[in-house]
DNA sequence: GAGTGGTCTAGACCACCCC
DNA sequence: GGGTGGTCTAGACCACTCC
């Protein structure tokens, strides 16, 4: 199961291992792991590289501990907020729902200011305004406004953005996306919001701002989303 | 600096030294730490303990490393959302705005079954139902209620309540607040709230509902929230 | 090549829980 | 007392970055 001289940390397929097993159900929510010990006698490793497996599926709400007790596999976190960050088709797929797409408008603007701050860029600056309307079972359930640096990220087409834009950034240009800061507020339809959204003017909506970064803190992407209050919610799990 | 005899164990010392660092300025904002090596040389400590000081502050947002070039003190993330779960009193504080409290209500009820099922006790089971308007530079920001189960936390009172529960549950009863599953929402003021919250009926309002959890996933509180939407926003780091 | 973080080992002792 | 996780050591070699 753990193969040694795989170029693959050790560490990181023990946690895909015990991943696999509480996902298919080898090991169920509330049960206790064999011990650290035990984990690093059977696959010949040491007990601190299974303590940095186990440290990253605590961190990561798969596992807990409690000293002198055991490890023990969390509760399911089924419908739950997905932990960490995710794209709205990943977000739509972990609620059952068929996440869909229509672009209404793709073009290179001049960075406002606002938009300039939040990027790091000149004011000016040309960016790429992404205009789309996110279906869920082919219903409006977001209208949705990207803004990415055109000399960040070159080369950026309508093709992309239908495909998938996260998988552009990460897989063809190598960025790391890292961590989000994100603003959530509540308000009403304005005339534009509802018409796009299928909704009255004056339904109360979600409104989501996004600005993402990579590993060194450099922004890649603002987003400014409007969801259907009847059709979203934003749910979350934090550490104390 | 670092008292290798102290009962504190010397990672944390050397995360608190570090953050201490950072607040104070010594340490800015993209600036890079001195080497892993060092650390262990200066405080005459392994290695792999600096590097678990490390690891916690990178996970908590305060430095950031890149492979090859070093480790660095990550952008301040002021006036960002907190990372990690607060109280209301911590959130306005680091908002900048004097936080109060006006107690509405506080009884033992029978426990109605959505509460039941969120506490994970019996239907009908005592529970304190704790319904406060929160203020914020003592004008109402939120109606909040608080619903805690009384075989759970037992002698529960009026003026520990205007105190702060937070500190009885985790200071006094000795109990460790873990992390806390949240679900927000938009949606418009009813009437009670529109009263309690000095806002028009209709107005919007942003719905949070916060289930708490120890360690060991036992349940401790469930906690109803509407927020002025026209004062409060929700701000979050995730991390990808 | 020198310096950085990333991974890993084979032990050790402590603190806490339960019998 | 025996078993668990929590902390810590003193090394090692690898991967990556920069000169």
């Amino acid at each position: 199961m753990i193969n040694k001289s795989s170029p693959i940390p050790i560490y990181y397929q023990l946690e895909e291992l015990i991943k696999d097993q509480i996902e298919k159900g080898d090991l169920k929510p509330g049960a206790a792991l064999p011990p650290e010990r035990e984990y690093a006698e059977t696959y010949q490793i040491s007990r601190m590289t299974v303590r940095q497996a186990f440290t990253k599926l605590v961190n990561d709400g798969y596992l807990y501990r409690l000293q002198g007790k055991g490890t023990f596999v969390a509760e399911r976190k089924v419908e739950q907020g997905l932990q960490g960050l995710t794209s709205f088709t990943e977000d739509m797929r972990a609620r059952g729902l068929e996440p869909g797409s229509q672009l209404i408008n793709f073009e290179v603007i001049s960075a406002p200011v606002r938009i300039a701050k939040y990027l790091s860029i000149e004011e000016g600056s040309p960016v790429y305004e992404i205009k789309r309307i996110r279906l869920a079972d082919q219903v409006p359930m977001a209208l949705e406004t990207t803004y990415i640096s055109v000399d960040k990220v070159k080369g950026l087409t309508k093709e992309i953005v239908n495909r998938s834009l996260y998988e552009y950034i990460e897989g063809t240009l190598g960025f790391k996306i890292d961590h989000a800061k994100q603003i959530i507020e509540s308000s009403v339809a304005n005339q534009i919001e509802s018409e796009y959204l299928s909704i009255k003017e004056g339904a109360p909506i979600m409104l989501i701002q996004r600005n993402t970064y990579l590993e060194d803190e450099t922004p890649i992407e603002v987003v400014k989303s409007s969801y259907r209050a009847d059709r979203y919610k934003f749910m979350i799990d934090m550490k104390r």
